[in-house]
DNA sequence: GTCTATAATTCGATAGAC
DNA sequence: GTCTATCGAATTATAGAC
């Protein structure tokens, strides 16, 4: 990388800056130069240091979801803690969470919908078959997917009001099971 | 309306291509003049006849889920029903469908994202507290949107494998009683 | 590394001839 | 009703001075 020490922060800084505007408005309103602006330096330096949007946005969507953390899991209790996992992870600081503005981007972004399809085989698939050992964990972890996300979705981004309301607990308790029966059910 | 009996055909088509080019690419991608270009005729009077790009939009996301069809349903095979009613709608052309669109589009347009809650709140939880009656009807509601809009992003939006190859009675038998659960479930 | 200046597009919207 | 012409604004991206 031709880059120096001292660019590393502001490479950080455009990085960070381009997902919050992608969070709050999507791709098309990331601009090179409302990124620019929002971290402080020229425009031209953001295109410097990713080449272009495309190269912008494919570094702001590199999504880990952190599941090796829920490894070793018991098998009767893998619905609760797997929604327990994305709840915590999306509750905090939502910045945090990349996983959420590649949803938002993903419905108009085929760059960004195929990243959420790798994120769904490598990560996903790959820990429901971890976890489950099913030979059937592809299908699985489709229809986990289904609920997880339809849950980000509309909580987080349609934001339709029970669901924005709902206390994290009661979401645990009504939807675990669900992954649950989804995951290791018959 | 200040339209002659002629535009009627023309109106009609320029909404059909503004909901192609909304599945297709997005809001963003749905311009006037791609709008006119599709439908073979003036960008101006894409603008005569819808006022602007907005009005061309909100005539475009007029959906009706026309889950009065459902009316009368035996409460214990709900859930079935109401999956099998989504996935009948969804299944067929997609244009057809104006729900997948108003969903691509809800993630970065906040008007797309606020008819979306209209359409949750008139349509979708009406429907729910008029077939169960139950007092906490519109977090049921809520619960089974989650489900139903997560089977339709990964299904048609995101075409997660999984969930794009699985035939319609395998979906039925596994998120039927998922959606029975929430709208009748203890 | 940082900036100015600008090229090259594309868009929504308007005015007005016919 | 249909069209041409165009304005004003915004964008990505590049060239090049310092």
């Amino acid at each position: 990388m031709p880059f120096t020490e001292r660019s590393a922060g502001t490479r950080a800084s455009i990085l960070a800056a381009a997902r919050k505007l992608l969070i709050e408005r999507g791709y098309e309103a990331m601009t090179i130069r409302a990124v620019a602006s929002l971290v402080g330096v020229d425009p031209s330096m953001v295109m410097r240091y990713y080449g272009s949007k495309a190269g912008l946005f494919s570094a702001a969507v590199d999504v880990d979801l952190q599941l090796g953390k829920v490894e070793r899991p018991p098998l009767d209790r893998l619905g609760e803690l797997l929604v327990r996992h994305f709840l915590a992870r999306w509750e905090g600081d939502l910045s945090d969470d990349v996983l959420i503005l590649l949803l938002r981007s993903a419905s108009t972004n085929p760059m960004a919908a195929e990243r959420m399809r790798e994120v769904f085989e490598q990560q996903i698939a790959a820990f429901v078959a971890r976890a489950t050992g099913a030979d059937d964990a592809a299908y699985r972890a489709g229809l986990a997917s289904t609920q997880l996300l339809g849950l980000a979705l509309t909580r987080y981004v349609l934001r339709f009001p029970p669901m924005v309301d709902a206390e994290v607990e009661t979401l645990v308790r009504d939807i675990g099971p669900v992954l649950q029966r989804y995951l290791a059910g018959a």
